[in-house]
RNA sequence: GGGCUCAUAGUCUAGUGGCUAUGACGUCUCCCUUACACGGAGGAGGUCACCGGUUCGAAUCCGGUUGGGCCCACCA
């Protein structure tokens, strides 16, 4: 056969991507007698382009997906799009030119899902260059009626248990936006701020003295706190006001306000004083205690608004008694007191302008602190008291931590942060969003304000369109609120399985056996997920989760659009194949950050043209072999056997324990090194000369080529798909007959091809040959160069040993001869790993 | 502040108690040899972050320090 020269990786590439979805070479044979292993791929959001991240963590999924597919599996292997979001809403308002808030609805998800299918080939397309190995057949959209259909199921199921509740509920708000947002999507940003220190005038006469950096709450100040075993004070100004403050308070602002203690005491001593707030519209707030409040900060006096932030929140679930006042609406402006009609920012500069000329402002301290914004607008967020729709879950944490423990975490160590995330909840999960986009909440309220629920056959269902059976539209208001993405996402096992809902393989597709995801989504992603199985049926959604790192920038900085520092993979593909791109993530422990350095593109490319040169030699040489097993097997071809039984062990150990790296590690080294600087060097001289050696002698040296280079394609074949299938289809499908060798059997352990003898013997040679290349190389000749003896000083053993290669040796070190003599002197080189010494004359 | 995690040649990295610390890239020298010059052979390059402990023996185990990363909490 005629060889091509070079291997153009580009075209074959295509080629392959091409011939695998002609053949369905990854398609999912739901009539399989084979065991089947599940995959919840993770589903990217339609929001652009795959970033290096997805290649790097997909490409580590995919390994496992094909070293299971080649061990033996049927695989689920889907391919979702997260469509459901802020993040699609935005790019669908770009690309039309569209108001998502000034559109109908139903036609906005409508345009989404058109617009969808335009864009998702190409977007998809990115994922099979990588060469994912899904059956991109198997495919739901987060938006699509189906997905609507499971979420909108989850979500009555859990109303109907009454795990749902709606209240009338601080959430976290973003008023730029004008939605609740999840604490996962606030980011902290320090911002130059003020500390205001402003006083009240208590009912007994004195004035306590408070700091603030939110005053535009002043109209719902609903409390004031002490540490009530904190050291206090009543100091006496010059102008006889008094003054009540911590003792660490007093001693810090005693220059800059002089005055003088007139009694010392516990807080203690203050609870149950009523003060009048300023603006507040409450008349007068009780002192009382609180644990959060520490006498060295500020004044050690701290007042609680509904609500300033989280501490506020806080606050009032450990008073319980205390009202909130709600100041605030969703669109982030105040509705009642002084400064109604105004947002907060407008309403601080005006509370601050009052307080200064009504005489309370006592002091502005100048600040630096941390506020949380949220990440996609950086505005700073507020708390406002809406209706939302929660999910209760808060008194299941245990029940969360045994699902946790009874997951195999792979790496381990990522549990911990799961149990971290588990034990720190201190809120109900909160599912409503007020956006335009995304599955609707299938709700309606009757005139007298009861909740109205759909039937589960008549799902999916669009409130602001439709109403249940039974109802007309005057009776009902719908519920105008969507589910938030992570309501939906969080369904992805069923949102897949579901589609072979009617098939009896159905009830083995789920729980699945594998999530594969990146570990800053274990908090919502993953936890999601298993609270959603385990509300819905009592079990864990899959029973392994691999946790993948991420790809950080050649300086292990996180990559990102505003720092420049973004590598795109489709770039990288273009310039080193994706079988390059995927070395690279390989190279990557499970878990751990991998900065991406070109130069390991370039070592996955080396890797290829290696392959490719050696499979060239390889199959020239194995051209006229039949197949048929050697009479006898030579000691260099049992020593390559032997190692790579030993090889074909641990890579399995690694691969079911999903450490891929070291799989491509050990692989890498022994083609590398021991395959292709000794091995084929060795037996060239057998394969060219069957006249001096022998048939029998070449037979032994094709026999073992062939299987010991076919298993390292094999081996390889999960990590670099399609180089692998390129040589297959070149020769080693001869033997199979198999359309791909990602059908092939991945290679299994013999445990009578391990030969100890003949590993001795074969890494005696090896360290032999290379004292001859030191030689040469010292003396710069060439490696082809003959010389005349070869001397080796050895004990008897080792030389009965080493005369059964002996022919091998003589070939590939290019001697005359080869003498045993037990007499060596100083020109002598020991060997790195025997006791053999060499002596070589020119 | 809490939790987790990491620290190994110029760079990235392997290595969970044992001969001389792994590999790649880079660097230097040599070699155009019938798979490969998009290559091959060989060399140089390391206080395994720091301090202390356990041990016959520590890159590895324990305690502490320093410095990075991630997650969480706090910041009136």
């Amino acid at each position: 056969m005629e060889l091509p020269l070079n291997y153009s990786e580009h075209e074959a590439e295509i080629k392959w991507l091409k011939y695998w979805e002609e053949n369905n070479v990854y398609k999912f044979n739901p009539d399989t007698k084979k065991e089947i292993y599940t995959i919840d791929t993770p589903p990217p959001t339609v929001s652009g382009k795959m970033h290096i991240g997805h290649a790097f963590s997909f490409s580590q999924q995919d390994f496992v997906a094909r070293y299971k597919r080649m061990a033996g599996f049927e695989l689920f292997y889907p391919f979702g799009t997260d469509d459901n979001g802020l993040a699609t809403e935005r790019l669908i308002e770009k690309l039309k030119n569209v108001k998502s808030k000034k559109m109908d609805r139903d036609e906005f998800v409508k345009l989404c899902l058109k617009t969808l299918e335009e864009i998702r080939p190409d977007f998809i397309f990115d994922w099979k260059k990588l060469g994912m190995s899904c059956d991109f057949d198997i495919f739901y959209s987060t938006i699509d009626a189906h997905s609507q259909r499971i979420s909108q199921e989850s979500f009555l199921k859990l109303y109907n248990s009454g795990r749902i509740y709606r209240k009338k509920s601080p959430i976290i708000f973003c008023p730029h936006c004008k939605t609740a947002i999840a604490q996962v999507e606030m980011e902290d940003v320090e911002k130059q701020s003020t500390l205001n220190y402003i006083k009240a005038k208590a009912e007994s006469g004195e004035y306590l003295i408070y700091s603030t950096t939110r005053p535009e709450l002043h109209p719902a100040c609903v409390g004031i706190s002490i540490d009530e075993n904190g050291d206090y004070v009543t100091a006496k100004r010059e102008n006889n006001e008094l003054w009540i403050i911590s003792k660490d308070a007093y001693n810090t602002m005693k220059e800059e306000f002089p005055m003088e203690i007139i009694n010392e005491y516990k807080g203690k001593e203050l609870l149950g004083k009523k003060v009048e707030i300023a603006y507040s519209l409450r008349n007068f707030v009780e002192i009382n205690h609180d644990i959060s409040v520490k006498t060295e900060y500020g004044t050690g006096i701290v007042y609680y608004c509904s609500y300033g932030g989280l501490d506020c929140v806080e606050w009032l679930s450990r008073h319980k008694t205390i009202e909130p006042l709600h100041i605030m609406d969703e669109s982030g402006v105040y509705t009642k007191g002084k400064y109604k009609d105004l947002p907060s920012d407008k309403a601080r500069e005006e509370v601050l302008k009052d307080l200064e000329a009504d005489g309370y402002l006592i002091k502005k301290q100048k600040m630096k602190h941390f506020v949380n914004v949220h990440e996609r607008c950086q505005t700073d967020i507020e708390y406002v008291a809406t209706e939302q729709w929660f999910i209760k879950y808060l008194e299941l944490k245990e029940q969360f931590l045994e699902a946790g423990n009874k997951l195999n975490w792979y790496p381990n160590h990522m549990k911990n942060r799961y149990d971290n995330w588990v034990k720190g909840l201190q809120w109900d999960w909160c599912i409503s969003r007020q956006r335009h986009f995304g599955v609707p909440i299938p709700v309606w309220y009757d005139k007298h304000g009861n909740i109205v629920v759909p039937k589960a056959d008549e799902l999916p269902i669009e409130p602001l369109k439709n109403v249940p059976k039974g109802y007309s539209m005057n009776d009902l208001t719908p519920e105008k609120d969507v589910l938030d993405t992570w309501a939906t996402s969080s369904l992805t096992p069923t949102l897949a399985a579901d589609l072979f809902k009617n098939h009896p393989v159905y009830k083995k597709l789920y729980p699945m056996n594998l999530r594969p995801q990146a570990h800053d989504i274990i908090t919502f992603w993953l936890f999601n997920t298993l609270v959603k199985s385990q509300l819905h049926d009592k079990i864990n959604p899959w029973k392994d989760v691999m946790i993948s790192g991420w790809a950080l920038d050649p300086h292990g900085k996180k990559m990102s659009k505003s720092k420049g520092n973004v590598i795109e993979p489709q770039e990288v593909i273009k310039k080193y194949s994706a079988d390059a791109l995927r070395f690279w993530a390989a190279g990557s422990k499970l878990g751990e950050d991998l900065p991406y350095q070109e130069k390991d593109l370039a070592t996955g490319k080396k890797m290829v043209t290696k392959l490719w040169n050696a499979s060239k030699l390889a199959i020239t040489n194995l051209e006229d072999y039949k197949g048929q097993k050697p009479k006898h097997l030579l000691p260099i071809d049992a020593w390559i056997l032997s190692k790579l039984n030993n090889l074909i062990k641990s890579s399995t150990e690694s691969f079911e324990k999903y450490e891929y790296s070291k799989t491509k590690q050990e692989v890498e080294k022994f083609f590398f090194s021991t395959l292709c600087d000794n091995y084929l060097e060795i037996i060239k001289e057998r394969l060219y000369n069957p006249d001096i050696h022998g048939v029998d002698a070449k037979v032994s040296a094709q026999y073992t080529l062939h299987t010991s280079f076919f298993s390292v394609l094999k081996l390889m074949a999960p990590i670099m798909p399609f180089i692998t299938e390129e040589i297959y289809h070149l020769h080693f499908i001869k033997t199979e007959g198999l359309k791909s060798i990602h059908h092939s059997e991945w290679p299994k352990f013999n445990a009578e091809l391990i030969n100890e003898e003949a590993e001795k013997i074969g890494d005696m040679a090896v360290d032999i040959i290379s004292i001859v290349r030191k030689f040469k190389s010292t003396n710069k000749i060439s490696l082809k160069e003959e010389i005349s003896t070869l001397i080796l000083a050895v004990n008897e053993e080792d030389e009965k040993l080493l005369k059964k290669a002996i022919a091998d040796i003589k070939g590939v070190t290019r001697a005359k001869e080869i003498i045993f003599d037990d007499k060596d002197d100083d020109s002598f080189t020991r060997c790195e790993n025997f006791d053999v010494k060499v002596g070589i004359i020119k």
